[in-house]
DNA sequence: CAGTGAGCGAGCTTCCGCTTGACTT
């Protein structure tokens, strides 16, 4: 088909809506977000040079830059709509250097808006791609790489965890909840009294005590107090009731207004949903997803909602005509102001890429529509349908009285509030600690009577701990993270155990507050609060042409370099050369520096083997507790030279009923159910139900209690009142892969190999290893005396030693089961 | 309704930001 032009947009839904408004002759496709990005394995930045990035297309892109190489060959031009902000320009960028297109080249449209008119305008009048904007987001990209990349495998070593993580967001977000929760344990109540006083001025009603000499009894901020103690309020409550005369000194009557909110941006959607909903802001996004992309009603799929991910309050002109037209005909005409609302974004970091998250048609009510969504769609729907229409609607007005009761020194005050006229609350409702209180009608300068004094202790609450709804308002606020990352970023503090949930409230763990304190003690910079805006503020000028953006990097990055070779490093007990962490296809471990001229490593999660002050009863030597992939189990401390090990199990002081020699042990299942087994691990006596005492008359094992009845049943399978389980036909067991293999060749009992067998091998050690292994067993000289002659400390020797040892033993044991006997070659 | 396990190791799992599906359980 000649003649058509290619339309790129980030959003596959977005490009069905552009396709209908330009019709034929043009082909619209999605990126579905970034295509390309640094790689995920390596740093991808060159130090050396100007930070120069190496970028990939992302793994999951693959078959999307396909598509759109495929489309651009058969298009005669191509038109780059990705969303009019600094990530999307970075988009058009990378598909523009996919493509093959010319940047410089006017190739980029920015759709402020879905409607044919301003995307038929738009498209008219194509630019070039804004260079400036791109290495702005380069500078933001490749300065996230360096600061998470450099500081993530640190905390794994400091820590000695697999897979922690910092980054310029989340560890700042953490950073809020530790010191939230810091706050919170500093805080020291405080005691407090009001009083509140009966009065009769015609009609009954009750004030409370507001002045005292003109001072005010709880000031403006709720923290300043002048009765803080029970014998104080006893004497002002004395003090009060001489009080000869009362007098009403004032009744002020006015009116109050509160004006609608504006429509919801990703921040107050999570927020809302949060404080209305109580969901997580993962759940709000992943509800918002579906309502966005589309639902199935009579006249075909719609999609219900504008964008989620915004951070703009911004609304279409047409959007606006048709609330305007809806509110009047719904509420009434008092219901919608002469102007409309007009809200201002009040931050200034705002990207305005995006409209606000509104219905995409006011007239598909939540009602109309309720028979084609779930529940948790319908939910989240009204409170967006709500939130937009109440925007526009005019504000509530209240009747406001204030009456003041005079009496010597004393001040009683009593407010009452009375919604005259709902307004906006007609469409989002009232929250709900906004009780009205009506106040009788009484006459200004009349006398008053007291007739009763109540005092009440009160106690100053500490701050709350934050939920979704108060950490994304706050990381907002500070400019931290993006409407696309305030939900992962909170799943990532999870996930890597650095928070949790109680209720709606997230807590720091033990861990979460060490790495915190870890990164302001070492990266202060890193963590501020202010460090993205400062960021931000460097990236305004690589927008505006000013700076090179390696320029802002190198500002970062230089002092970055010198906190990071501050911190102290474990040292290698071999060479004395720093310990890094590295990755083998076992997982994470610490390795030294030297490699490969040093070889020492040890485990990352090194957990010490526990010593039990008890003989092996094989060997003789002492006993430890070790940790296992399924927790703890007692094994010989002469590992690998004695196998022997048991459960960790209490006893049911039983001897086992079959061998006669063991004790019966209560283990867990998998399932953490508890079975009954012999000590013995010869032995495969094995009940799941509870053993007793009393023995079986017909064979003379113990009877076990079966089920809730406790009936008695005998444990022998072979004995015919044997109650349990068929245990005749193994079941099919759930081993790893890995041990499924290893178990299946009958491991042949292999003699204990000798200084002959294993010579041969020495050459697969490393140089220390070998010699020590030579010098030891070769040689027969002490452990002691080799360590001297190596100059290595006794304990670095005896690490060694054990190391090289078994590293010969796996190398013989392999080749004897390759060749049987035959030493075949070197392999590496 | 169970049975194991440790050591080793030298590449991979960590950043923020943009956007949707997809191995099967």
């Amino acid at each position: 088909m000649p003649g058509k032009t290619l339309v790129v947009v980030e959003s596959p839904a977005k490009a069905k809506t552009i396709a209908r408004i330009l019709g034929d002759g043009y082909e619209v496709k999605a990126s579905k977000g970034h295509v390309a990005d640094l790689p995920e394995r390596t740093l991808g930045v060159d130090l050396e040079a100007d930070f120069a990035p190496t970028y990939e297309i992302k793994k999951d892109k693959r078959p999307v830059v396909e598509a759109l190489r495929k489309a651009a060959r058969g298009a005669e031009r191509v038109i780059l709509a990705t969303d009019p902000d600094r990530e999307g320009e970075a988009i058009s960028w990378h598909v523009a250097r996919l493509l093959d297109l010319d940047p410089s080249a006017p190739v980029r449209v920015h759709f402020h808006e879905i409607t044919p008119r301003v995307v038929r305008e738009a498209i008219a009048h194509p630019a070039p791609i804004n260079q400036n904007l791109v290495d702005a987001q380069q500078a933001r990209r490749v300065l996230d790489r360096l600061v998470g990349y450099n500081l993530s495998p640190l905390l794994s070593e400091k820590f000695r965890q697999r897979a922690l993580s910092a980054g310029r967001v989340q560890s700042v977000a953490l950073r809020l909840i530790v010191e939230r929760e810091e706050e919170i344990e500093a805080f020291e109540p405080q005691e407090y009294w009001t009083v509140s006083g009966a009065f009769t001025a015609g009609a009954p009603f009750t004030a409370e005590l507001y002045s005292i000499d003109g001072q005010r009894v709880v000031d403006k901020n709720r923290s300043r107090f002048l009765l803080t103690s029970e014998a104080e309020t006893a004497r002002i409550l004395e003090a009060i009731r001489r009080v000869p005369e009362w007098r009403v000194a004032e009744v002020a009557r006015k009116t109050r207004r509160k004006s609608p909110p504006p429509p919801f941006t990703t921040s107050t959607l999570q927020q809302a949903a949060s404080s209305r909903l109580g969901w997580t802001a993962s759940r709000t996004m992943r509800v918002a997803q579906r309502l966005y992309e589309g639902v199935d009603l009579p006249e075909g799929t719609v999609g219900l909602i504008t964008y989620m991910r915004t951070d703009s309050v911004r609304v279409a002109p047409e959007a606006l005509e048709a609330v305007r037209r809806f509110i009047p005909e719904a509420f009434g005409p008092a219901y919608l102001p002469q102007t409309p609302n007009r809200f201002k974004s009040k931050k200034s970091g705002v990207q305005d890429a995006h409209e606000a998250i509104r219905p995409t048609a006011v007239e598909r009510t939540p009602e109309r529509v309720k028979p084609h969504l779930s529940e948790e769609e319908y939910r989240l729907y009204t409170l967006i349908w709500q939130r937009f229409v109440a925007s526009q609607m005019s504000p509530a007005v209240y009747d406001q009285t204030v009456v003041t009761v005079e009496g010597g020194a004393y001040r009683f005050r009593a407010t009452g509030s009375v919604l005259r006229f709902d307004g906006y609350l007609r469409a989002w409702g009232r929250e709900e600690d906004e009780a009205e209180q009506l106040l009788p009608e009484i006459p200004e300068g009349a006398p008053a009577q007291l007739t009763d004094l109540t005092p009440a202790q009160h106690f100053t609450q500490p701050p709350p701990r934050y939920n979704d709804a108060s950490l994304v308002k706050t990381m907002e606020e500070l400019g931290i993270g993006r409407p696309s990352t305030y939900a992962p970023t909170i799943e990532t503090l999870e996930r890597r155990r650095y928070i949790e949930r109680q209720g709606r409230a997230l807590r720091p763990t033990p861990l979460g507050r060490e790495v915190v304190a870890f990164l302001k003690a070492h990266f202060p910079r890193v963590v501020a609060y202010e460090f993205t805006a400062e960021m931000e503020n460097r990236l305004d000028a690589v927008e505006e042409g000013k700076v090179p953006w390696p320029k802002v990097v190198r500002e970062f990055f230089e002092p970055f370099t010198k906190e990071l070779e501050k911190v102290p490093r474990k040292t290698c007990p071999l060479c004395g050369r720093p310990l890094e962490l590295k990755v083998s296809r076992y997982g994470q471990f610490l390795g030294c520096t030297g490699y490969p001229e040093c070889r020492y490593t040890e485990p990352l999660e090194k957990r010490e083997a526990e010593p039990l002050g008890e003989p092996c009863p094989e060997c003789g030597r002492e006993l430890v507790r070790k940790h296992g992939r399924y927790g703890t189990f007692i094994a010989c401390s002469g590992y690998p030279e004695c196998t022997y090990t048991r459960d960790e199990a209490p006893s049911t002081g039983l001897t086992c009923p079959k061998c006669r020699e063991g004790e019966v042990v209560v283990k867990t299942s998998r399932k953490g159910k508890p079975y009954y087994r012999c000590n013995r691990k010869a032995c495969d006596f094995l009940s799941f139900y509870p053993l007793v005492e009393e023995r079986c008359d017909t064979c003379g094992w113990n009877l076990m209690e079966k089920g809730r009845a406790k009936t008695r049943v005998c444990s022998n399978p072979a004995c015919p009142r044997y109650g349990g389980p068929d245990l005749s036909k193994p079941r099919p067991s759930r081993k790893s892969r890995a041990t499924r293999r290893a178990a299946k060749p009958k491991p042949a009992p292999a003699p204990k190999a000798t200084w002959t067998d294993l010579e041969p091998f020495l050459s697969r050690l490393a140089e220390d290893e070998a010699r020590l292994a030579r010098l030891v067993e070769g040689e027969g000289r002490s452990l002691k005396d080799a360590a001297q002659a190596l100059g290595l400390t006794e304990e670095a020797a005896a690490a060694l030693y054990k190391r090289a040892i078994f590293k010969l033993r796996m190398a013989y044991g392999r080749a004897r089961k390759a060749g049987e006997g035959s030493v075949p070659e070197e392999v590496t």
